[in-house]
DNA sequence: CCATGACCGTACGCTACCGTATGGTCAACC
DNA sequence: GGTTGACCATACGGTAGCGTACGGTCATGG
């Protein structure tokens, strides 16, 4: 048992309760071990949270940009970028949840330098389309916006967004990407 | 003391911690009154809740929806729901915290039915606006995924938003109705 | 072989909150 | 002026979780 399994377990507890559900004796409970163990590798329940938000933070972003990196058409990266990071993010609410979270300065201290990452790496993206610089930025900027909303959408209000069959999703999210992308 | 009183206190809890906030106790304290009138009002927690929520989604939506609708020109009614309903959601957490809970059996419903209304409603602005009927339902999607995604981020990372000196905010908004509604 | 340190189990006290029980107050009406 | 019913205060037991204290195990190296 070592810090890292109980920093995954508490990330795993966040995804499907929120931080409230990061509590060290049910997690003691999951893991086959008591709180013995988490008080020898951790001071208090807090250090445990602040663990597990820098790995999310680690793991979550890096990943998903270099894996976009790959495709040279600056048009399709978007495209690309965007279909992973809405599937990604409506298979796993833990991003979702976090957000709801975002109150607790540790979770607010996380969100930022991810939200800060990711929105500059959009804006550049935009850059390359073409857009002049304040433009590019701004442009960024919406389009992580409609990435949070539709995230946050699919989680709250799931029967609302277009269904995946049929291809009604495809036409939303090509229609959508098309007023972002076009001047 | 009535059960109104309760139900307001509860809401305004809400809108500072989350659901987790409504606790009788420390909400009695508050009122400067004890338990005693809480459980005579309500049958427990959970009804007060319920109570809460029942309030925030009569007030909340239809006051906002009847004030737009004085605006005669369609374009500028979407405009200034826009408007309206951001800067009301920037200065009252409550919405933004309210999405955070939506796993609460008792928040989602709510959400629900706030949402479709909301949603309904905009779908109908962009048909006014001579867009055909499931262009329209998906570009009123694609507005409120903007605005929710836009309020979640000025909640979680404000500093990346626009500043409102400058008109710097007004032309990132212009900039987005512009691509909502332009064809 | 035994001493040391990493690691875990368990028992304890403490706090915050839920819900119940029961008695008190006070106004309105008979 | 007594009775009734709406409303509130207080005391109580119960639960979940935090953090601490302390003792036990077990491998490794001297």
């Amino acid at each position: 048992m070592t810090a890292q399994d109980w920093a995954d377990a508490a990330l795993t507890a966040i995804g499907e309760g929120g931080i409230a559900a990061v509590a060290v004796e049910p997690l003691a409970a999951r893991l086959g071990t008591t709180k013995g163990s988490f008080y020898w590798h951790f001071a208090n329940r807090d250090a445990l949270i602040e663990a597990a938000l820098d790995r999310w933070a680690q793991i979550n972003t890096e990943g998903t940009i270099s894996e976009v990196e790959a495709e040279p058409d600056p048009r399709k990266r978007i495209k690309l970028l965007f279909t992973e990071a809405i599937t990604s993010a409506t298979a796993d609410p833990l991003e979702v949840t976090l957000l709801a979270t975002a109150t607790q300065p540790q979770v607010a201290a996380a969100m930022r330098r991810v939200t800060e990452r990711r929105v500059a790496y959009l804006a550049r993206l935009f850059a390359d389309l073409g857009f002049p610089e304040p433009e590019a930025r701004r442009r960024g900027l919406l389009a992580y916006t409609v990435y949070l909303g539709h995230a946050q959408l699919g989680h709250a209000v799931p029967s609302l967004l277009p269904s995946e069959e049929g291809g009604e999703f495809r036409a939303y999210l090509d229609e959508a990407l098309e007023a972002l992308m076009t001047c």
